[in-house]
DNA sequence: GAACGCAAAATTGGCTCCAATTCAGCAGGT
DNA sequence: ACCTGCTGAATTGGAGCCAATTTTGCGTTC
């Protein structure tokens, strides 16, 4: 019997990397600092082997750069690493968005239009400002970008479009989003959900390229002004 | 798209990957056959060890595709999916080349330049008929593409790409072209080195679109034709 | 005769040990 | 004081072993 969810795999191997992608993400691991075998997975109570299938793993999706007995450490990225790779996320994503709205069945119409709902909810009723809120609004908005991709039918090319995704969050140590940036954020979805459901698919790839170079003006902003500002809320 | 430097880099792991991603990408394992790492092993005369992590790497790199407990077979893909992937790729690709264009220095021209003439030389020298002559034009193609990444400056985005490129190829078993379609090749890698020479990003980036989906197309059809073999073991 | 279930074989995931390489600190020579 | 070379510690790459899980084949039952 074929499980619906993934839920259950557990596989220590994988637990370990959660577990190191999170810690690099969020900026546990410094850019250009040591990730030592051995210390993992101490860390963590396993052995050794699990914790280097890991390793490998995020060396080559590119989180980590390793080399031949000298180690692994978080890939340094420039500033023009990261914007470059933002806009090579922008043409894979509005292409995205333009098989989704030449694909999208009923369902996946509801899909997108309901992610599109849970991420405003989450924007307006969650603390933007704290870890937790910062989570739970990139789960949101990691749910509307499964939605499109799924109705586009192309997961080979969202494969590829998550390393993408993931690299640049290295650079920001997760950064936090102002309520403005988050609210034009749910705009655009929903204007691509919109574009989606009425078949346009120039005008949905558009929108989503527009919107992924919002969000990285918005990451580079804020990589330029080091300060932080949570004073609301 | 290979890694063209690391030369020295011959640990054992290297090697399984190496052999491993060749064995897949001409074919010599079919899509959906599985992969049994201590057959691996004891062919290459090595532990299961190193077998593991080349392939949890060409997991990653989505030429394999592995459940828990269950092993590793080669990724099966659709016709749809390799249209896609080239779609996704003339994006990416044509993004680089407008990357280029704008950021090519003098040495970076000189060597597209010599990209061009040498994948010329061989297209027209080199019997295209036969695996090792295309092998040949497959390298001569490499170096081209790399030398326009080198130019636009964005390592990040090439690793991205190689995984675009390097996945339909699994699905060709390593399929032959025709002299037309290599010599069309050609004139398209002429006209772009052309474009960058001259700063003229949208052009060359609509040339390298144009120049990918012109492979797509090749690709495709001669995945509708059953082709002949050229009369070897 | 087909479906079910059980047991043996095959295979994977993880752990531990070992050799080879790199790194760090110290001594000695200039 | 500074550079060089050496030795010991730390770390990685690889091998072999074992437990857990899946697969396969056969016999039993309805």
């Amino acid at each position: 019997m074929a499980e619906l969810h993934e839920v259950s795999d557990v596989s220590g191997s994988e637990r370990v990397y959660r577990h190191l992608r999170r810690e690099i993400i969020e900026g546990r691991y410094g850019p250009g600092e040591r990730i030592v075998e051995s210390r993992v997975a101490s860390s963590l109570a396993m052995s050794r082997t699990p914790v280097r299938e890991a390793v490998r793993r995020l060396e080559t999706e590119g989180l980590i750069i390793s080399t031949h007995n000298r180690g692994a450490q978080v890939r340094p990225l420039t500033e023009s690493d990261v914007a470059d790779l933002y806009e090579a996320r922008a043409r894979l994503e509005g292409f995205m968005s333009e098989l989704a709205a030449q694909r999208a069945e009923p369902d996946d119409v509801a899909a997108i239009h309901d992610a599109a709902d849970e991420f405003d909810r989450v924007v307006e009723e969650v603390d933007h400002g704290s870890v937790e809120g910062l989570r739970a609004i990139l789960r949101a908005n990691d749910r509307f970008h499964a939605a499109l991709v799924r109705a586009g039918r192309a997961d080979q090319v969202f494969r590829i479009l998550a390393t993408a995704v993931d690299m640049p969050l290295v650079f920001t140590a997760f950064k936090l989003y102002s309520h403005d940036e988050l609210r034009r954020s749910s705009m655009f979805h929903r204007l691509i959900a919109e574009a989606v459901e009425t078949r346009q698919p120039e005008r949905a790839g558009r929108l989503m390229t527009e919107h992924v170079l919002q969000g990285r003006d918005a990451h580079m902003r804020r990589f330029r002004e080091p300060e932080v500002e949570p004073a609301s809320a």
